[in-house]
Formats: structure tokens, C-alpha cells, sequence
DNA sequence: AATGATGCCAACCGCCAATCA
DNA sequence: ATGATTGGCGGTTGGCATCAT
């Protein structure tokens, strides 16, 4: 394997590394602006850069690009950060891809510096969402925790799906077959966890249990995911994706989970914002209950086996 | 004012998967 | 089918800025 990071080292000799300068900037700017960057590979001596295809494409895509959005990270940013981090561990382009303007990298520093020392204090243990002292478990908790795995999955296959296209996604999508559900699960409603997130009934301690399922633990997140990979794309959320893709739409999650019944009221504590709370559970509940309504069509309906 | 500790973030590195020839 | 190439990802680091003593 020889990949961009080698290449950098190969001509480690003559290739300028560190801080990029602003004529480098410009540089790289004006051929991409007027070729766009094609090969990364050969882009650098193309542009009059002395530097490698791998920093070129990472200078591009975490700084100069310009739909990136930069500064400081809103209430509602942070709060999704932890939502799709609780359901996807550190699957920083994945959480990106649906955070829109931000970078992954960016992200990930986010969360690494603060968000991460931010739960911590607030006494929730920050790989895996969560409360440091807690207990019990169930077979229904562990078919909750599986579905939010499988909602996982979704959730990265709509990220790849709006990375893989800037076209309109109605038309690709449903080509794209639906995927199919573990065995167990197979009987259970179909995606009974956004349910279950939109349903103030559940008492909160029991989606926090249902995270605890031992055996679908990973070592960065509650869920074990590694059965994400080989899954077909789910495409339930076509729809959500466009109009992400278009109109830079996040995706907010509803407030009546655990994580979040935690996390509003400690981020209200914590950092005095509380924001339009109440617009924003509106807000969620009407793309939650469109997301429902999807994924109970014909095509998203889970084959029984 | 000096100095050490801590925070922050841009950039690098190594690995992996997809694609190509 | 296989090996080479490329692009992308996540973890880590280096260095500057800020804070605390």
C-alpha cells in the first residue's frame, strides 16, 4: 500500500511540511478555483506547491473550502455532536456529514477538548453516554439498544448518501433497496427506538439501561457497530437528506430521550444558554414524526425472515 | 514580570477500503 | 484475481495562546 501519507514521506526531503503560509493558500485556491483538484496526487506540482497530495487535500477540505463555517459551535451544534455520538461513537464524518458547514476535524476537536471534559463533568462518561454509576439491563433494553444500533446505521448510510451526491436524492435512492434487519429484530416494529425517543411515556431510565447491553458495547460508544460496514444503504430519510444537502438543514433529535432530558438540563446549568428550547422541540417533533412517517412507507417496511 | 500548566486547533501520521490497471 | 494507487478516516502531536501561580 502506497497512499498519500507515504507519498509524503518518500519526498519527505524535498516537501515542505507545518503551518501553511498565504501564498500557499492562494496558491491552492487558484487551481482549484480554476481546475478543481482532481488528482491530489499530482495537484501540488501542478499548482507550484511543494508540498504533498495529502496536505493539499487536507489544507482544502478542513480550511479553504468554502462552504466551511467556522467559530464558535452553537447550543443546538453541540447537542446533535452528542446525540450522533452517543448513537455512532467517534464517527466524526458520519456526525459532520449531518452538521452541515462543519468540518470533521473540527468536530472531533470540539469534542475532544470540550465537550468530552463537559460530560465528564457532568458526571456522564463521555465513550459511552452514560451516568458513571449505573446498572441493570434487559432483554427489551437490549433489543432497544439493538435498534439504535440499527438506527445507527442509518444514520451513516444517509451521511455517505449526501457525501456520494449533490443530486437530487429522490430519484438515486430509490433504486437503493432497503437493508435488512438482524433476525431478532425482524418482528419488532420498525424502528421502534425513534418511537421510543419521541414517546415522553418511557421513563428516561430506560433507554439509559438499554445503552448498557453489554454485549453491543465498542470501546468509543454504547453501540457496537461492527456490522455498519457490510449493510446495504439504508435510504428511509431520502427526503431529509435533500433537503439537508440543500437547505443545510441539521438534524435536530428529539428532547424527550435520555441523553437529552441530561444534557438540556445540564446544558442549561452549565452554560447558561438555554435557547428557544421549546421552538427547537417542535422543531425536532416535526422531523422526527416526517422521519416516522417515512420509514413506515412501502419501502423502508423491514422484510420479516 | 516570569514561568509553568492548560487549552486549543491545525496539521501530520498510519491505516484501511475503494478503485484502477 | 491481483497488486498498485488513491482518497478518506480517526488518532495523535506540535506549537501557539491564555491562564494561574
Amino acid at each position: 500500500m502506497v497512499g498519500e501519507g507515504s507519498d509524503c514521506k518518500d519526498s519527505m526531503a524535498k516537501l515542505k511540511k507545518g503551518p501553511w503560509t498565504r501564498e500557499e493558500d492562494q496558491k491552492l485556491l487558484a487551481y482549484i478555483e480554476e481546475h478543481g483538484h482532481g488528482s491530489w496526487r499530482t495537484l501540488p506540482s501542478k499548482a507550484g506547491l511543494q508540498r504533498c497530495g495529502k496536505s493539499c487535500r487536507l489544507r482544502w477540505t478542513n480550511y479553504l473550502r468554502p462552504d466551511i463555517k467556522r467559530g464558535k459551535f452553537s447550543t443546538h451544534e453541540e447537542k446533535t455532536i452528542i446525540r450522533l455520538h452517543a448513537l455512532l461513537g467517534n464517527r466524526w464524518s458520519v456526525i459532520a456529514a449531518h452538521l452541515s458547514k462543519r468540518t470533521d476535524n473540527e468536530i472531533k476537536n470540539y469534542w475532544n477538548t470540550r465537550l468530552k471534559k463537559r460530560l465528564t463533568r457532568m458526571g456522564i462518561d463521555p465513550a459511552t453516554h452514560k451516568p458513571k454509576s449505573n446498572s441493570g439491563q434487559s432483554r427489551q433494553h437490549a433489543d432497544l439498544s439493538h435498534m439504535a444500533q440499527w438506527e445507527a446505521a442509518r444514520l451513516e448510510a444517509e451521511a455517505r448518501l449526501a457525501r456520494e451526491s449533490k443530486l437530487p436524492l429522490l430519484h438515486k435512492l430509490s433504486s437503493v433497496a432497503p437493508p435488512a434487519p438482524p433476525r431478532h429484530m425482524a418482528a419488532l416494529p420498525c424502528l421502534d427506538v425513534l418511537k421510543v425517543w419521541q414517546s415522553s411515556a418511557i421513563p428516561s431510565c430506560f433507554f439509559r439501561s438499554a445503552a448498557s447491553c453489554s454485549s453491543l458495547e465498542s470501546p468509543t460508544s454504547t453501540l457496537n457497530f461492527s456490522c455498519s460496514s457490510s449493510l446495504p444503504a439504508p435510504v428511509a430519510a431520502n427526503e431529509i437528506v435533500a433537503a439537508e444537502t440543500e437547505g443545510n438543514m441539521d438534524i435536530s433529535y428529539p428532547p424527550y430521550d435520555v441523553y437529552s432530558s441530561n444534557y438540556d438540563c445540564a446544558f442549561s446549568q452549565d452554560s447558561g444558554m438555554r435557547g428557544d428550547l421549546v421552538g427547537e422541540m417542535e422543531e425536532s417533533k416535526v422531523y422526527w414524526n416526517h422521519l416516522l412517517n417515512l420509514v413506515s412507507s412501502p419501502m423502508m417496511e423491514l422484510p420479516t425472515l
